[in-house]
This record gives structure tokens, C-alpha cells and sequence, in this order.
DNA sequence: ACAGAAAATGCAATCGATTGAATTTTTCCG
DNA sequence: CGGAAAAATTCAATCGATTGCATTTTCTGT
């Protein structure tokens, strides 16, 4: 039993042709019932497997979703970051779900056309951009012609590209209350505000603060995003400062994880000495020693909202950005 | 200035031939350089984008790489593993070096199927699958007559398909004969040797304290390779066991760091108390308290190794298996 | 048994780029 | 300046599946 490899064999050995096993395999109402059975069964029985390629080029859609990940501010992180991660888990969770395909792209930006460069080549039906690092203006010149995209990230006024992300505003009123809540007056912030999301993480810190009338108790570590890189940062903060923060409000779980260890190090316990809350709700949060706090993030729900958003857009609604409420969750570590 | 779409569009404005400006575009030497550049700069003026989708038609080939992942033996594993996560992670920097996409698939394995319908849709010109789980005999009746299939895993006699993956009992040698040095003499072996990977490493283990003379000082655990699975596991060991082990040799650092955890949890130091160590070398592993000592995998060589077997696979070669040794990496948990 | 409707299948263009072979244009040299 | 070689370009088939339209086959009801 020979391989059959295109339409046109399985056609010739079923003696009919290629039009009638294509809608056959359809299941094409337009076939009689007997001779689509004999057909599946023929094309079962040798194994055949029609062309993805062909037919995208045909229908002119791909079955594929791209995933960008572009590492525009922070060229040392890598795309192995739990939170790129656990984001990209949950989208290929999604995107199967539909019978999708996602082809995953990190991206550095070296130019403005990174994005056109995908958009155009016809390999994917639509876009999914994870963060918008420094990149927002390339976004929102593409979105403006460019409909299937969609970009986890924040959302600030006169934006046009649409995007999902939770009210981190809100987030770092939340964590900086919670600390508040437990007696810190001294709070340290660990992230570096430059870019947007976590700018706004400190805004509301800032709020939360300014609320308790001890607005200006608060100092700013602009950490690096990624572990390695923000250790040194924060060994040399915690390790030069006079007095001592009672808490510390750290802008991804990442870089709490990292506060912590050097903590561990300097022999300060945690929440007894320095209470430490993260931002994102990583899984790995269970994880450590103590278990962190966090601002979560719902990653899940995220993914889910991001993939439903692209599929309205392919199919030509234009929609608006959504804003996830991020829900404080207690720990041990505050 | 109206938007060009196909190279038909393109050479009509131009005043050549389709044929031309496929040539223009590849840059072949049939083409006088004056029209090539003009070619060139046209495209590059009306911002053109070739369809991929037809090239990939016309020259069978696909410019992508599958990157499966069975999640056979473990259905609550999910892919944001942070093993699978950065086995990706170097999978992706590695292909995209070559200029090759990714195209990411998380397969649950509910017949035997599964690997042949990826093959033959003609969606990728190669395919990676990390991790055997239990899946072993549809690679190896796939390999027979299927070349480009790379896998991570491990390797053992009359296996058919290619893998990449470390010396496992050598690995699981080196951990315990280093908790061996340190003077631990009862040891639990925390993991399902069901797995084959993790049989070898429990192999290793073995040999090292048969070594030593205390093999009848091993304990197996056989906890789940996912940490929020684990650590249930561990905590009734933990907690039951009449004498407590000196040290745990961790099948995987996800399971190590439950380990410590279940550890900070009972009130027991790591390294006073217990000494730990994991496996992997995953850089979470740098992060935890105390750092976690383990057995380096150096999966960043592994994923170059893949690639690099699968393109030579592609090309028709017909290589072998690769093993990588592994390192011991002493930190603060052993 | 037969017109006419309905059902099933065949035919052929199409998606957009690539490439071997054919053809046209240019170059070069005696 | 003629003519062969070299260079540049065009022509047309091809990759494999999809689909509107044309055609053939199979049912109806009378």
C-alpha cells in the first residue's frame, strides 16, 4: 500500500476527482453519503494527510497565531521569565482550545519595523504581543491599520492598539495598603517606573500612601526586571540604607524573590523584619520560603480575554481594551 | 501610493515580470543589478511583503520547527513547567538564530496518532518533542521512517529515535555521592521512577550509596513531578517518617524546592538539619532559600544540540544520540 | 415511460511565488 | 559590421487544495 500524498491520488484510486475528495473530507453536504464514507475511509486507511499549506494559501488563512514577545528596555531578560512563561502557557492553552497554532517569536527590536515585518508575510491570522515594553508607539502606528492585534500590557489614555491588562493603579494601592495595614510606615518600592505598567504600580502605591499621610516615607529602587540583574540592585540598596524599610512593595514576583533571598542573606527574617509583597501571582510564589505575597494578576483569565478579543477582531469587530481587577493575596511573607 | 500585495502588483509596476522580481528580491545573479535595485527599492518604497504562505507552497518548505510537548504520564503537568518553559526558552533563541519559527504545540496523547498528524500536514520541516513522558514506542515507530524528530530525553538500548538528553545515572551518582561527602549516610530519593529519566537518576543513586556501603540507607519518595502535586507528597513523608533522612536527592528542582519548603514548614534548617539537592539546573534554583544546590543539566548546550541534530536531519544526514554530562552545582541547600 | 427537479460529481480557475527552459537583448571580437 | 557568446528577461508549468459553475446521474410524480 503505497503513500498517498496529495488529493489527486486519493482521487484517482477512489476513481473520482480531487474536487469530490476535497469537499468529501469536508464532510460537504454536496457528496453523497456513501461515497464520502468510502472516501474517509480510503483516505484512513492510507494514511493520507492533506496539505496545511496549500489550503492556506487557498482560503488565505493560516490556522496560526502569532506570539511577539518584544525585549525592547530590558535586552538581558530572557524569554525563559516566568511571567512571559506562565503568559505564553496560558495563550497556547487558549489557542488550542480553538484549534490554533501559535507560533511564538521573541523579538528585539532593533527598528521600527519588527511588527510589519510579521503582519504582511501572511504566515499567522493575527497578533498577540506579550508586554509592550518600550514599543508603544510602533504598537499604536500599527494598530491603527492593522486590526487582529492584541497586547498584554497597561492602558493610558490616547492609546490605540487594544490592550488587556489588570488596573495597576489599583494593584499598587492594594499592596501598599496591605503593608500599611500591618504597621509599615517605611516603604520601599523595588522596579524601575520607566516603564508604563509598573510606573503606574507606583502610582498607586504613592495614593495608598499619600492616604495614610506618609506620602513621603516612600523610596524608589529602580531594580532590573530580571532576577539575576536586579540581586545586585537590591544588595546594594538594602545593604547602604540608613533606615531600614519595614516594608517593601516589589513591581513583578520576580524581583520579590530576589528581595527576598537577599534578605535571607543579610540574616533578616521575613515578615518579622521586612514584610515583602510581590506583583503578578505567579505559581512559583507558592514556592518560596516564605510563601509570597502578591498582587494577582489572573493570568489566566488574561490569556482567555486576550484570545477572545483577537478572534472578535479577526472576524471584524472593533473592540476595546479590557482592564482586569488585580485581587491582593496573602501569603506569609507580609 | 496604493498598497502592493503580490509580486505580480510589484513587476506590472515596475514594467517587468513576476518571474523578474522573484529573482530581483532573492537577489540572484541572472538579474542586471540596476533592475534589481530598482526592484528592491520599489519593494522596499510600497513597504511589499511576499506571501510566505505561497513560497512555502511552491518550495516545500515551511521555514518553521514544531516543538511538541506529550503530556502523557502527567496530565497535571502544564506547560508554564518551569523545566518545559526553559528548555523553550533556548529552543526559541536557538531557532530563531537560524531564522526559524516556532510553532508551539502542547499535546495531550489520547491515541497514537498524535505525532503522525503532525507530520505530513506539511506545517513544519522538522519537529522537537521535549520529554518522552510515556510515549517512547510512537517515537520510535515514527523515527523509523521519519527523520527530522528530535527529542529531550533520555536514551536507553534498542531506541530508535534521536534524543538529546544527559547521562541521568551518572547524574544521579553525583548528587548522592556528594551528600555522601557531606557525611549524610540515610538519604530519600524524592521522585517517580516509573519515568525513565528519573529511573536512571534513581539508578545513580544507587550505585553511589552501594559505593559507600549504605545502600540499604535509601528511601524512595515517589513524589509528582509537579510542585503543587509534590508537595502533599512530601509533607506526608516528611511528616510521618520515624527517621528523618540526612538528605533528599530531588528527581527535579521544581520537586527540591517543595522539598524546602515542606522543610522551612516543619521547623527544619536546610543545610543543618537536612541537606537538599536538586536537578535540572534551572535558574529559579538561584533564587530560592537557600539556594539550591543540583545537578546542572546545562540545557542551553542541550536545545543547540537538539537544533543542531535536527537540521543536520533535515539535510538528510542520519545522526545519532547525544548524551551531555552532567554538573554538579554546589550551592547554600546542601 | 418521461419531463423536470434534485442530487452528485466533474471541470477549471484560483491563491502567489518559484524555476527550468525559451526567448530576447546586449556585448564583444575579428 | 556580422555573428556567436553572454547576459537579461519572459514564459509557462508547478506546488496542492478549494470552490463557483457546468454537467451528468438519480429520483420524483404522473
Amino acid at each position: 500500500m503505497r503513500q498517498i500524498r496529495t488529493m489527486k491520488e486519493l482521487a484517482d484510486l477512489a476513481g473520482v476527482t480531487a474536487g469530490t475528495v476535497s469537499r468529501a473530507l469536508a464532510d460537504s453536504p454536496l457528496i453523497s453519503p456513501q461515497t464520502r464514507e468510502r472516501i474517509q475511509a480510503l483516505a484512513r486507511d492510507h494514511g493520507f494527510r492533506l496539505n496545511v499549506v496549500a489550503r492556506n494559501l487557498r482560503t488565505q488563512k493560516t490556522g496560526a497565531i502569532a506570539v511577539l514577545i518584544p525585549l525592547g528596555h530590558e535586552r538581558r531578560q530572557h524569554i525563559s521569565d516566568p511571567f512571559f512563561i506562565t503568559m505564553l502557557g496560558h495563550l497556547a492553552d487558549a489557542l488550542t482550545e480553538r484549534g490554533y497554532d501559535l507560533l511564538l517569536s521573541r523579538v528585539i527590536p532593533e527598528d521600527d519595523g519588527w511588527l510589519d515585518r510579521h503582519i504582511g508575510s501572511g504566515k499567522t491570522d493575527g497578533i498577540l504581543v506579550i508586554g509592550q515594553s518600550d514599543q508603544s508607539a510602533v504598537l499604536d502606528r500599527v494598530a491603527a491599520r492593522y486590526r487582529p492585534l492584541v497586547v498584554w500590557g497597561g492602558h493610558q489614555a490616547g492609546q490605540v492598539h487594544c490592550a488587556v491588562g489588570s488596573d495597576n493603579v489599583l494593584g499598587g494601592d492594594l499592596a501598599a495598603s496591605h503593608l500599611i495595614s500591618r504597621g509599615c510606615e517605611r516603604i520601599a518600592f523595588f522596579g524601575d517606573p520607566h516603564a508604563l505598567e509598573i510606573g503606574q504600580r507606583l502610582e498607586g502605591c504613592r495614593r495608598a500612601m499619600a492616604r495614610a499621610g506618609i506620602a513621603d516615607q516612600l523610596t524608589i529602587v529602580p531594580a532590573h526586571l530580571a532576577a539575576e540583574a536586579a540581586h545586585p540592585d537590591i544588595t546594594r540598596f538594602l545593604g547602604s540604607v540608613s533606615e531600614r524599610p519595614q516594608g517593601i512593595v516589589a513591581a513583578s514576583d520576580v524581583i520579590a524573590m530576589s528581595a527576598l533571598r537577599v534578605l535571607s542573606e543579610l540574616g533578616l527574617s521575613v515578615p518579622g523584619d521586612v514584610r515583602v509583597i510581590g506583583y503578578d501571582g505567579l505559581d512559583i510564589g507558592e514556592q518560596t520560603v516564605p510563601r509570597l505575597s502578591t498582587i494577582s494578576q489572573d493570568l489566566q483569565a488574561g490569556a482567555a480575554a486576550m484570545v477572545d478579543l483577537l478572534f472578535r477582531r479577526i472576524a471584524g469587530e472593533d473592540t476595546g481594551s479590557i482592564i482586569l481587577e488585580p485581587k491582593l493575596v496573602v501569603r506569609m511573607s507580609s
